[in-house]
DNA sequence: CATATTGTTGCGCTATTCGCAAAGATCATT
DNA sequence: AATGATCTTTGCGAATAGCGCAACAATATG
């Protein structure tokens, strides 16, 4: 018992029944723990709160006033503490996640509707840029990011697998032909993907062979969409995300090129700060995505 | 540390300069116990509140919300605290005091007007009957009472020596002349107060000699006032407390009968509860009757 | 790259608190 | 009137919990 907040409860429960036995019972405490600590309680208020007799307990003037008080007191602690429970059990509040923008992860954008209709409760605030966001300072609960994580206070968790593959538009495959090797591509129009390092300096492996080419071209960007939109418009072979380009490949809109090789796995992750306690809100929308994104795609 | 009460300080002072070192500091506790007192609330809550590095201290955002509301509890606690210390400490509120009509102590409603002119934010509740009232039970601050008390729970502060006196007014006492032994009382009219048991027995000492009358008369109240009035009016010698005539005979309206006899010492006393904090109202009140009934009784 | 600061954690020690029991007090019942 | 039952307080020994120290891991600064 004791610390403030012990008393405060003691001393309320024994005025609410107007009885020690009854308190301390209630409290699962001793009664002579009860007795202590609205002694010291008095003690530190200078002030009697409890006129007591061995028959019987009556407020006194301050006791009253404290007791109203404090009984209002404790009941909005308890809620306090009951909604912050409910804030990371339930699937309320805010979900603030970033993502890069342009780096094709916005196709997660396309999911959004249906998991927020799923969770009424939920706002999803959802940031997109290339800047480099530190998810603790600025409070995010989660990124979506794709290859290696540079933070280690961060937890990632791997959401699906994810390679860049080449490809163009059948009429400009028809004008220009297949390149044949990797080494072919520097004499062909490279779409080049603008993000990272090296973003010209393709990495393209097959079956353990391993070949870097040089993209040149007529477009960079840091935009999946806009290098999409190019390609799909006949304007070259471009490097892109596999699931970014599902939709077009099925649709016949886009082929690929050089089928066989394929730019090492990175795969894409959600990262997020604290493995201790994952809010509820966190971990169903991780789940969620990861499980949409195992399954087929979906058409756009 | 520990206990709910310490655990939300800890955490509010962080939250509020996002460091622990900080916080301790302010707190006058060591790092550690802040750092395990908010580890121990995030168990409790089963929520991440702070996003912590070395370097850095953020709020989640069940942090913020937790925040928010603790920071406004712990004003609040800190305010009723403040408000019952004050309550204790300082001259306000309501004084209940109790005290036997009728038995001459009701000249203390004379000094009343001085003392609360004195002290504005008091109210005074002034209960006056001969019933019997349980100061603690129901709900009294103190009780003015006249002899021995009989109620152990409770503490007894002398205010003035009391004893009753024979008075008789000038014209009376023309009229039927002085008695000049108390046997010689038997033959006067004799105006009987009827408080406590045997009031017609009156006990008189001089000098260790001891004589006890059956008071017989045209009178019999348990009111002071009303004998007080009977007697200026020429009806007879009455016994009297001292203090409740002192007035009327500085004023020449009575004169003392058998001066040298008077009843044994009993005493006003201040009574009330509990000596263990007794609030500044109530020990302002007792000093000041105290102080007044010291000095001569000022004329009504 | 070295240093200083910050948050966390393990460990031993002290202090506090708890629980029991006895005491003191009061009401009900015989 | 006396006995018994119930209730609050308090003293005391035992046990738990909290504290402070120190080492550690991580990170920003110079």
């Amino acid at each position: 018992m004791s610390s403030r907040f012990d008393e405060l409860s003691a001393f309320v429960e024994v005025a609410r029944r107007h009885s020690f036995v009854g308190a301390a019972r209630q409290l699962d405490k001793h009664v002579s723990a009860v007795s202590r600590a609205v002694a010291t309680l008095e003690a530190r208020l200078g002030v009697r709160l409890l006129q007591r007799t061995t028959r019987s307990v009556a407020l006194t003037e301050a006791g009253r006033d404290y007791f109203q008080r404090g009984e209002a007191l404790l009941a909005e602690f308890d809620g306090a503490e009951a909604a912050v429970r409910d804030l990371g059990a339930s699937l309320r509040g805010t979900l603030r996640v970033s993502a890069a923008s342009g780096s094709g992860v916005i196709q997660i954008a396309g999911l959004v509707p249906e998991f927020l209709a799923a969770h009424p409760h939920l706002q999803l605030d959802l940031q997109l840029g290339n800047r480099y966001v530190d998810l603790i300072e600025e409070g995010y609960d989660l990124a979506i990011r794709v290859g290696a994580l540079a933070d280690s206070r961060l937890i990632a968790r791997k959401l699906a697998p994810n390679r860049r593959v080449l490809v163009a538009s059948p009429a400009w495959l028809e004008r220009h032909g297949r390149p044949r090797t990797p080494a072919a591509l520097q004499r062909h129009a490279c779409l080049v993907l603008d993000i990272g390092t090296h973003p010209q300096r393709w990495q393209l492996v097959r079956r353990g062979a391993e070949e870097h080419v040089d993209a040149r071209g007529p477009l960079r960007s840091n935009n999946v969409l806009a290098l999409l939109a190019a390609c799909r418009g006949d304007a070259g072979i471009a490097l892109l995300p596999e699931f970014a380009v599902a939709a077009d490949l099925r649709a016949g809109r886009l082929r690929r090129v050089l089928a066989g090789w394929a730019t090492p796995e990175h795969g894409v992750y959600a990262v997020y700060p604290s493995a201790r306690f994952v809010p509820a809100k966190v971990r169903a929308f991780i789940d969620f995505i990861a499980q949409r994104l195992r399954a087929p795609t979906v058409d756009a």
